[in-house]
Order: structure tokens, then sequence, then C-alpha cells
DNA sequence: GGCACACTGCGATCCGGATCGCACTCCCAG
DNA sequence: CTGGGAGTGCGATCCGGATCGCAGTGTGCC
């Protein structure tokens, strides 16, 4: 469903004991915030696994505009795409803070993979999977407005980054500047900005520096679900 | 790139005697014009394969707007993804017209699939270029204007089911009404003819009833690219 | 402890495309 | 060959979100 689940069924499709055959081939690579892992148009030489720290998936555009497809944690894996089908890396994708990697080589990805014919399927499920959150997102983008989206994105980063609050909120633990949340979403941060104020004064979430508590998820489910307010 | 080209790496990635080897296997079914092959949300229990005639790929929407995905001609295969995954299917699809299919039941397809293990590769390269051309329409709907994808779109549509003309064009060899761009573009009708005329005007495109022409196809990839007319 | 920078709030204006409404034209089926 | 539905053209209006411009406010770093 979200950028970010893709990633959790990324882990639930990745047998435990391929994620331990692949560690086991990799080398640790480090990097610190603002690094560059690949570009789009690289070659494709290995398969990359969050150890530590977050990366970042961009889109770029010719004008400077950024796109946050999405932001990968630790446990996950990325890269496979160019393995699979040879062709350049479609992303820019970076460090954000100091962050450790697994990195698989090519050869080696090849190796373990061939090794038993349930680690394909295991991918071709994972790629399903991936197919899927990029449908519905497609879908979103064509269907829904940006306040149901945006409503849609805090749920889902509650869900997937979050703690609850004393108050039966939930904290979303990440810094989550509104610029950020409007390249998710191809949106600008104004717009982002009187969305989330006008929750707020309707008492939907609460609103701190650099942070965003959803203290009322039914209301945020209705505005996802395209209930006009 | 393309919604269509997706189809033909589909089957520039599908090597020929896999294809074989599942149209040994399958079943005929044929269709009537709107007959549904199956809907969002059915279990998946096979893949299918289009013999001869085409299919409408529809994401649908609670208020009824509806959203064409793709539409699959001769050659082209499709459901895969619920087969791999086990989970539902994510669209409804449709019959355009008289169309007959090669039906693979779920258990064939895997039986053909653990033949060898190449198939399973030639899955994987398949599932990759699906998710490179999701992640192009993504960006393009977030990055570019309607006329940018509109010009897109139809460079595409002239590549994958054009014909020349005689004086130096391209005729789109469809039945090709501007609601349906308009389904697939995310976009209204009025929106859509509003565009086409002007290029018409502008001398880049000639229409007629259903039937779309790209006489100059520069002007087209301009556009295309984002230039301001 | 204070200065720079990242982040937020918000008003004004603009614009692309949606929406509504209707007339016209082409096509094909009876 | 003609009537009706499918497809097109286009004007008027509306609205969400982009764009521009600044002023205020946390925050982390020197």
């Amino acid at each position: 469903m979200s950028n970010l689940l893709i990633h959790n069924e990324f882990l639930r499709v990745l047998p435990e004991d391929l994620t331990r055959q692949l560690r086991a081939r990799a080398v640790r690579k480090t990097y610190r915030d603002g690094d560059v892992i690949f570009r789009r148009g690289d070659e494709g030489h290995g398969l990359f696994g969050v150890e530590a720290g977050a990366v970042q998936v961009l889109g770029s555009s010719p004008d400077g505009r950024a796109l946050v497809l999405t932001v990968l944690g630790p446990g996950e894996w990325f890269g496979e795409l160019s393995l699979f089908d040879g062709l350049p890396r479609t992303h820019d994708n970076v460090a954000k803070g100091a962050t450790r990697l697994w990195f698989v080589p090519r050869r080696e990805f090849f190796a373990v993979l061939d090794e038993r014919p349930e680690y394909q399927r295991a991918f071709l499920e994972l790629m399903s999977h991936r197919v899927r959150m990029l449908f519905t997102l497609l879908e979103d983008l064509v269907l829904k407005d940006l306040p149901s989206r945006l409503a849609k994105r805090l749920l889902e980063l509650a869900a997937d980054h979050g703690r609850p609050t004393a108050g039966g909120g939930v904290r979303i633990e990440l810094h989550l500047p509104q610029e950020e949340l409007a390249s998710m979403l191809g949106a600008t941060r104004e717009a982002i900005g009187r969305h989330l104020k006008r929750w707020e004064r309707d008492g939907a979430i609460a609103l701190a520096y650099g942070r965003i508590t959803v203290t009322n998820p039914e209301a945020l489910e209705r505005l996802a679900s395209g209930e006009r307010s």
C-alpha cells in the first residue's frame, strides 16, 4: 500500500535464510549524510541492503524539482532492478544521515540466487509487491486530491515510523519537514502546510517544528477516503 | 517507456520457447466486446495471453471515473501478478472487441515455470520492465503537465499502432476517441480536445473522427519534453 | 549565548484544467 | 437513407494548487 510499507512487505517476502545468505556475501559500505550511493543512469553492479541509517530514492527532474519516491530504512534491500534487466539505474539514491549498507556484488548476488529455486520465487513475489505499490500510487495520484493523499501518507508514516504518545496519538518518529512531505506527494510546501494547519485546528493532528503527531487517526482516515470537510 | 511499449518489452524479454510452452498448456477462451475477463479483487487462478483482439486494463474509482492503464494486444501476456504473490487481482480487465485469449491455469503455469530456471529469470526481467514503466509513468504524472504527457502518449501510440502515411505522417491505427485518451492520461475529454485542436492548427497533427495522424513528430517531441508553445 | 539557517505561516495573485452546458457532425444499423 | 447514438468543438465559470514574497520562529552549532 504505502511507499514505506513496500519495504515491510519486502522484508516479509524475502525469507530469513535468503537475507542471511546475502549478508554473508556482502561488503559493508559507509556513507555520510547526502552521499550519493548511485545515480540514475549508472550501471547496476550490485544489490544493496540497509544495515543502519536511511536511503532516499529520488526522482530528479530537468528543471530541478525533486521527487522523493521512498525512504528506505534498516533491513530493506534495493537496487535489484538493474540486476535483473541489465539496464541503468532508474533513480538517484542518496544516504540520509550517517548510513551503513551491505553491498552484494552482481556476481555474488546471482550465485546466491542460483543456489535454490525458491530464492528466485522470493524475488518474483517481491517484485509483484513493488508493482502493486506503484499501481496504487499511480491511481491515487490520478484519482485522489492532495488532502486525501496527504492524509493517507501521514497514516502510513505513523504506522511505519510512529510511536504511541501519552494522549493516545501517534508521534511520527522522523525528522519530517513539510518540504519533504511535499516532494513525496508531488506538491508544494505551502499547500502541504495549509492542509496540515487546518487539520491541526480541527484537532486531527498536532504540529511541532520538524515533527507531526497524529492525534485522531479516524479523522485522517475519513479525509484519506476522500471526504470533503 | 510507454504503457504499450511495456508489452513489446514483454515480448522481447519472454523468450520464444517459453511462450511456446505456455501456449501448449493453455486453454482457449473467447470474449465479446465489453466482456469482463476478471475483476479487481478476484482470485488469480491463471495467466492470460492475447491471441487476437485487445484487452483493456481498467483502474476503477469509487466515484465512477475510469482510468485506462493500458491496452494489451496480440502476443501479450498478463495476470502474472496474482500468481506470484497470491493476492487478489489489482484491476478490472475487459475485452475490447471480439477477443480470443490463451488461459494457462495456475498449476500449469508453475509446472512450466519449474521446468527450467531461465524461465523464472525471464519473468524477473519482465517484472523489472513493468516496474520501470510504472516509475516513468509516475514521474511524468508528477513532473510533467498535460500537454507534455499527451504529446508523449501520441508518439508512443504512433510508434506502436501507427502506419506511415503518404505525407510522411503516422496515422494511428486505432479507434481512439478523445475520451479514451483522456482516461489514459487522467484528464478530461475537453482538455485533451483543446490541446489536440491547437496542435492541429499548428500543423503537428491531423484530426479525423476517431482517428489521429501525427504529421510532425519532431514538433510533438518538443512538446513532450516540456517546451512551452 | 547568540547567530545563522532551517523551518513554518500566511497573504496575494495566477493559471491549468475541471466542470457545466450545448450545438454540431459523423457514423452505422435498421 | 435516415434516425439516433457516439464523438467533437467550444464558450463560461470555478477552483485547487502553484507561484511569489516575506515575516516570524525554532534549533543546532560555533
